[in-house]
DNA sequence: CGAGATGTTCTGCGTGGCAGACTATCTGCT
DNA sequence: AGCAGATAGTCTGCCACGCAGAACATCTCG
């Protein structure tokens, strides 16, 4: 199967009742955001009672298939915030899933282990998610589900290095950061005064 | 090409440098959210002059292609709170790109119109984000893109219909909505004293 | 005519993202 | 051996967003 590669100036808009507009259809950042908040909530559903949602399912799973990975590896992997995983280590912690171990060769350091609780657990989340994923991708048949997923994740993949290696981003892409900034700083939200 | 639908247990991990884990490959929540993030940085460099950034695009876009909509349409279609939405329209009409007008057969409602202004702006930024894309898919070929690219657009435009009509979802997948809830309220941030 | 619903705006709260500061620790160089 | 610079983890403060509900004006329907 082929496909011309749409730009948002020559989508060909389609017929599903729906008010929005081929602009939208056309763009990556509404479609990508669109899927995600879609996933999103099929994933707090599935894991509501898990101490940081999604996020913490993630580190879980990054915790338990690797070789004890630091905090800010995870951090890094995940995309969260080092001290928004701090305080999730916390949680995870004090529910008994996790346990910070200390880095015999530098105290520096604290490395993640999951318990035997939390691999128990890990088990049953693997299952929820997979039921919510399969929600999210129900309109695909099977091979366009195999498809969707390699890409994406290829995608991913490369994102994640790309972020591990900003400087090679740059090169690569031609792409400089230094678009100017808004003039002034983004105003409160409320009404002023 | 085919491909099998993959599932967290049994992916191939791969062999690129990256400390990433099998496990976190076959997430789909991790694989969405790192690429919607790898967009998001690249839009913001790319759109970073416009009030709202991104988010102020998909207004422009929105608000440009279709018959005028309402506010609380554009805040539905583009997954913004209804709030954000109300001053995040103060900025766009405060910079001269849109306008709201008031409806004449419904005096609650104001419809949001681009301005000339916003027109031609909408048109450079259309070239913008085009690059901002190019980059996040850089590593596809023109079929790989366009693959993804329709596959993505069909699951936006089918999350975008099930969020507009909920129930519809709920009855379509048998995923109930009543999991427990965390039991209490998550703690602040800051450690307690 | 009145009850109920809706669009928009406002308020308050909780959380995440971010940057920087701080402390303890490590590495590499002189 | 000592020191400068860097790093891991924690903490603080600020800002923006997401969310829910209230308020007001307005609309629809019985």
């Amino acid at each position: 199967m082929a496909f011309m590669a749409a730009s948002r100036a020559s989508t060909a808009g389609d017929t599903e009742a729906s008010s929005r507009c081929a602009a939208l259809d056309a763009d990556l950042g509404w479609a990508l955001g669109t899927v995600f908040r879609s996933y999103v909530k099929a994933a707090n559903v599935a894991v509501a009672d898990l101490p940081g949602g999604p996020r913490g399912y993630q580190v879980l799973a990054a915790a338990a298939s690797d070789a004890l990975g630091t905090q800010l590896a995870l951090a890094n992997q995940l995309g969260v915030d080092r001290t928004v995983m701090t305080y999730l280590l916390d949680d995870l912690e004090r529910a008994g899933l996790i346990e910070r171990r200390p880095d015999p060769s530098d105290r520096r350091v604290r490395r993640v282990a999951v318990t035997d609780e939390g691999r128990k657990l890990l088990a049953e989340l693997d299952q929820r998610l997979d039921e919510a994923e399969d929600h999210v991708l129900s309109i695909f048949d099977d091979a366009d589900r195999g498809t969707f997923r390699e890409l994406l994740r290829r995608l991913a993949t490369h994102a994640q290095d790309s972020l591990a290696h900003p400087c090679q981003v740059v090169e690569e892409t031609g792409i400089a950061e230094d678009r100017p900034s808004p003039a002034t700083p983004r105003r409160a939200r409320r009404r002023q005064a």
